[in-house]
DNA sequence: GTTCTAGAAC
DNA sequence: GTTCTAGAAC
């Protein structure tokens, strides 16, 4: 959950842009040997791209050491001849930065670098230099420092600092100085804090430990309480690590609570691209907002904005302009947007977690009690939202308790994200993609609606041709029960299920055999099938078809994407799900389903293939994956 | 999923 | 010049 600060870094605003010409005081913060002199020399002598004076109290009294009142003198004097000016002493708390911070006015914008090194090395480095110019050095060195730790305090912008950046090893010192350094004098930096503030992001990620557990438990709740409402629909929680703690710790919680995954269950993937990477079909994305309900930050948000395009924003403009923390926006997407047409989402909820960043207006600092509230709140709102569009397409009915959350609280965004998908929520004559990949559940739920292109049914199954049949013999055995999308949804529960359609597949097979015996047949699933409802292909393996067009088509049926039906249900039945298999095969390599030759192109390998000869290649013959008129191969 | 098409590849 | 593909649009 690393996308706390998301707006840290965010280009600056027009107005801060124009900022243009001011002067800076730049007061460096760090231990005698965290590098300040050092700092010093690589920006005042090495580029000189802005007047830089440097004042050093070490050196101030005719080379010797002299007073903070000074170098208060010194900076001021430079500052009055246009120059730049850099404070090297310590700096090591808000009482001895306080008078620097005076220097500032609408001219004069003051800085901060903090040369925030593990102590360890500003001491090894002090007690082991063996000149300085505060004659700084020895065993001396080692006591100056350890006096000053207890008084040390890290410079925030509530100080005064119109900029603040933290450094906290030498990679980082060497980045400062090269942006200080490279400094035109017409050049300005963006105001606000850098870097990585280690007291701080210790102090945060103790309180997002915390939250993370706590939140696991509120999430569950949630479902728990709302998952009665949204009929046939389902909840998913989404995460990109594999890791994610919080996935973990919900997917146990729920599964202890009795909570069906035919209702709610984790998935780790990518939010935005559900479908096309994770073969799941969700018309409802949550996405964890910032308050301005603007793209950019970090995370999630970034990235649901940066998949979506400007259809997005646009529409998220006529919603709402910002949000409250604990509240949630819903937002219909339009189907220009690529989200809906690459991977069918209709809506994105827009829902603000509590805000526990320091950094930010309204937080909440350690106030656990009151984040929970909040974040319960966030949820309920979140939930009550996707209930609303089940409701507005007749999914469900509207409720007779109308609960809702009210409250006021704080805001920040939470980087998992709760994200639900439901079926059949396309309305008002959505068209397109979102009609076709629509199109087979439509035939399993309702097989008498189009009686004329079904050639079997049963309770579990329905048997069509393809309708862009890829091969002489292309059927598809589409499994009737609601909620199994796909592969992805398959478990051991359906290892019968399978069974009949695999059954089922090859009383097909046979019917086609008995017209034509040179026929070949294989069975199996698409890794990620493009339309919804779990379908078998049975597929004759001439690909004798001008319906096969492109790349994607042959691959989709001739690499390891196509999953053995015999397959599938034995590692169904082995370990209790599919592994998929979710290759980007539309670069990939075009060879010959029987002699596996390689072919330049989709023409090119279709002419070889009508013409190819040698027989299949061992590994589909041997495990049963072919079926001929001689049985199975 | 298909259709259309610009432009890359030949 | 034609062929082929990838990607956008539907």
């Amino acid at each position: 959950m690393e996308s706390m600060e998301i707006d840290r870094g965010k280009a600056p605003s027009t107005e801060e842009e124009k900022k243009e010409g001011k002067a800076i005081v730049l007061v460096l913060v760090g231990l005698p040997g965290s590098g300040k002199s050092t700092f010093c020399d690589e920006v005042v002598k090495v580029y000189r791209r802005r007047p830089w004076v440097r004042v050093c109290q070490d050196t101030i009294n005719k080379g010797k050491a002299g007073t903070k009142i000074q170098c208060l003198s010194a900076a001021t004097n430079a500052l009055k001849e246009g120059k730049n000016v850099i404070i090297d002493r310590c700096n090591i708390n808000r009482e001895q930065r306080a008078d620097f911070l005076k220097l500032g006015s609408a001219q004069t914008e003051i800085h901060a670098v903090v040369l925030n090194l593990p102590t360890k090395l500003c001491i090894s480095r002090s007690v082991e230099r063996t000149e300085h110019e505060g004659n700084l050095y020895g065993v001396k060195a080692a006591a100056v420092v350890n006096q000053m730790l207890p008084k040390k305090e890290l410079p925030k912008l509530s100080e005064g600092f119109n900029r603040i950046t933290f450094c906290e090893n030498e990679t980082d010192v060497k980045e400062a100085i090269y942006l200080y350094a490279s400094l035109g004098p017409l050049d300005s930096l963006p105001s606000g804090r850098f870097g990585h503030n280690k007291t701080d992001t210790t102090i945060q990620l103790g309180i997002m430990k915390f939250l993370k557990k706590k939140a696991s438990d509120i999430i569950v709740e949630k479902v728990e309480e709302f998952v009665s409402r949204i009929g046939r629909a389902r909840l998913i929680l989404v995460d990109l690590s594999r890791e994610s703690k919080i996935l973990s710790l919900v997917k146990a919680k729920a599964a202890h609570r009795n909570i069906g995954r035919n209702k709610f269950f984790t998935f780790v993937g990518d939010i935005t691209q559900l479908h096309s990477q994770g073969g799941l079909y969700c018309n409802v994305i949550a996405n964890a907002a910032n308050w301005r309900l603007k793209p950019g930050g970090g995370g999630v948000n970034a990235a649901i904005f940066k998949a979506a395009g400007p259809e997005l924003e646009m529409a998220t403009n006529e919603s709402a302009d910002c949000l409250r923390p604990g509240k949630s926006v819903v937002v219909p997407l339009p189907s220009s947007s690529s989200l809906f047409a690459k991977e069918g989402v209709t809506h994105v909820i827009h829902v603000l977690g509590p805000n526990m960043n320091p950094q930010r207006p309204d937080c909440l600092k350690d106030d656990y009690v009151q984040g929970s509230k909040i974040l319960r709140e966030a949820y309920s709102s979140l939930f009550e939202g996707f209930v609303s569009i089940l409701e507005s397409q007749g999914i469900v009915t509207p409720a007779k308790d109308d609960q809702k959350a009210k409250r006021e609280g704080a805001h920040v965004s939470d980087s998992n994200k709760k994200q639900k998908g439901s079926e059949q929520s396309l309305k008002h004559g959505v068209k397109h993609w979102a009609t076709w990949f629509q199109a087979l559940y439509n035939v399993a739920m309702d097989p008498a609606k189009d009686e004329n292109i079904v050639l079997e049914k049963t309770d579990d199954v329905v048997v069509i041709n393809d309708a862009f049949p890829k091969a002489q013999k292309h059927f598809l055995v589409i499994a009737r029960l609601d909620g199994l999308d796909s592969l992805a949804d398959v478990c051991k529960e359906h290892v019968t299920l399978l069974k009949t359609m695999h059954d089922v597949g090859l009383k097909w097979v046979e019917k086609s055999l008995d017209e034509n015996k040179s026929l070949t047949f294989r069975l199996g699933y698409h890794s990620v099938p493009s339309m919804k409802q779990l379908h078998l292909h049975v597929i004759s393996q001439d690909f004798d078809s001008n319906h096969l067009k492109h790349k994607k088509h042959w691959n989709s049926f001739n690499t390891r994407f196509f999953l053995d039906s015999v397959n599938v249900i034995k590692e169904l039945e082995d370990t209790g799900s599919v592994t998929l298999i979710t290759d980007d095969f539309r670069s990939m390599e075009l060879r010959c389903n029987r002699c596996r030759s390689a072919h330049p192109n989709l023409p090119r390998l279709k002419s070889h293939v009508r013409s190819c000869k040698a027989p299949f290649p061992a590994d589909l013959l041997q495990n049963g994956r072919l079926f001929t008129s001689e049985g199975n191969a």
